[in-house]
DNA sequence: CACAAAGAACCTGTTCAGCA
DNA sequence: TGCTGAACAGGTTCTTTGTG
């Protein structure tokens, strides 16, 4: 419906106009008239009553095709896009090879090897620095095995090189006191100094293992066994490794361990072997008594003795092999810190100020039975 | 079945040649 | 130089076998 303001239509008899609060009735009303449009033949079009449903359609229906319209944009945009970049590989090939490169990866190979500072800041700061681990996902994408070969290759040479420091992490130092070692023995310090010398080996077995340092205590102790994988690991790289394995045979021999569970320990790199756990043990006493010796000559000390007797009991007594009984002392020396030398008096006894009494009886008389009444 | 004898098997501590 | 393994001596313990 479209007529000039100035011609209201025809209409008969108008009926009396409601109010807008009596039109008020939940219907929609369009407007009908467009300034300055032409005439037009097209049917009347009355106004209609829309229910809320038609109305829900009508909006669903709307929103599906505006759905519609913003894919169909959004699949052009991205074949455009797909275009621009086909283009763009295009030409830089073209590039690259009008360039006199034979291919593509001389290109790249030319480019990571250019010795222009600029080229290879460049390369450094925007090419490898950012995206080195999205390039290498690109390639692991594209040649899955290949990219597993190389990594692993990697890998394995890290490890090499880590195993050879951790091997020189673990050699006592030459000529090192045995009492040395084991005092400076520490599984925490001994598995921070390894993450520094062989991080990735250390991660590797956490992993293998999981391991963590802030995980919860549980009834193994994972950072033993850590340190323990570790120091066998060191031990069977070179012999000499063996700052654990000293303090390990040491503990073996200590807890009367036998010799075949030396041999068994020894072969799987985690103590030294019986006769060397001697030698230390050897070692180790000469040392303390040298170092009692040096104490005694220099600073007051207090000596504990007591007597020892041990029985050796032989099943069957022969000629060659019978009982015997050792006797023997044992003394343990006890310095004295903040005692003077010679401020100690050689009796620790007090003064005497009282005496026994005494009695003054002549045992031949006041004794009784005399002899003379024994006689009788 | 109990016991004794014989011998195999095992133990510890030591020495020494060989290896890395 | 530090470490290992074999061999040895001197001993004990376990297993097998024979005997009454």
């Amino acid at each position: 419906m479209n007529f000039p303001p100035n011609e209201p239509p025809a209409v008969p008899a108008r009926s009396k106009r409601k109010s807008a609060k009596e039109n008020d009735n939940g219907l929609q009303i369009q407007a009908m008239y467009t300034p300055g449009a032409p005439h037009t033949t097209k049917k009347r079009r009355v106004l209609a009553t829309i229910t809320p449903e038609e109305q829900a359609i009508a909006s669903a229906a709307y929103q599906e095709k505006l759905l519609e319209r913003l894919e169909d944009e959004k699949r052009m945009r991205e074949a455009a896009e797909v275009k621009r970049v086909e283009d763009g590989v295009r030409s830089v090939l073209t590039a690259v090879q009008e360039a006199g490169f034979t291919s593509l990866f001389e290109f790249q190979k030319a480019l990571h090897a250019c010795k222009n500072q600029q080229i290879s800041s460049q390369v450094t700061r925007n090419y490898l620095d950012d995206h080195a681990p999205s390039m290498l996902e690109l390639v692991a994408a594209r040649q899955p095995s290949a990219a597993d070969h190389w990594a692993s290759e990697r890998f394995l040479k890290i490890i090499q090189k880590e195993g050879a420091r951790l091997v020189s992490l673990l050699i006592p130092e030459s000529g090192i006191e045995v009492s040395t070692v084991l005092q400076r023995y520490s599984i925490p310090e001994l598995l921070d100094e390894a993450r520094d010398v062989a991080p990735h080996l250390c991660e590797m077995l956490s992993t293998a293992m999981a391991y963590s340092e802030d995980g919860l205590e549980t009834r193994k102790h994972k950072d033993v066994m850590l340190a323990s994988l570790l120091s066998a690991i060191a031990q069977t790289r070179n012999e000499r490794a063996s700052t654990f394995q000293i303090v390990g045979c040491l503990y073996l021999y200590a807890c009367g361990a036998p010799r075949s569970l030396f041999e068994v320990l020894n072969h799987a790199g985690f103590a030294l072997s019986y006769g060397s756990a001697i030698l230390k043990l050897k070692q180790l006493s000469r040392e303390r008594l040298e170092l009692m010796r040096d104490i005694v000559r220099t600073q007051p000390c207090m000596l504990v003795y007591d007597n020892m007797n041990i029985a050796f009991r032989v099943n069957e007594q022969r000629e060659t092999s019978k009982d015997h009984f050792d006797n023997g002392t044992t003394a343990t020396l006890i310095p004295l810190f903040r005692v003077k030398p010679s401020s100690l008096h050689l009796s620790l006894l007090t003064p005497r100020l009282t005496r026994r009494i005494t009695y003054n009886y002549d045992p031949g008389k006041e004794l009784l039975p005399s002899r003379q009444q024994i006689e009788e």
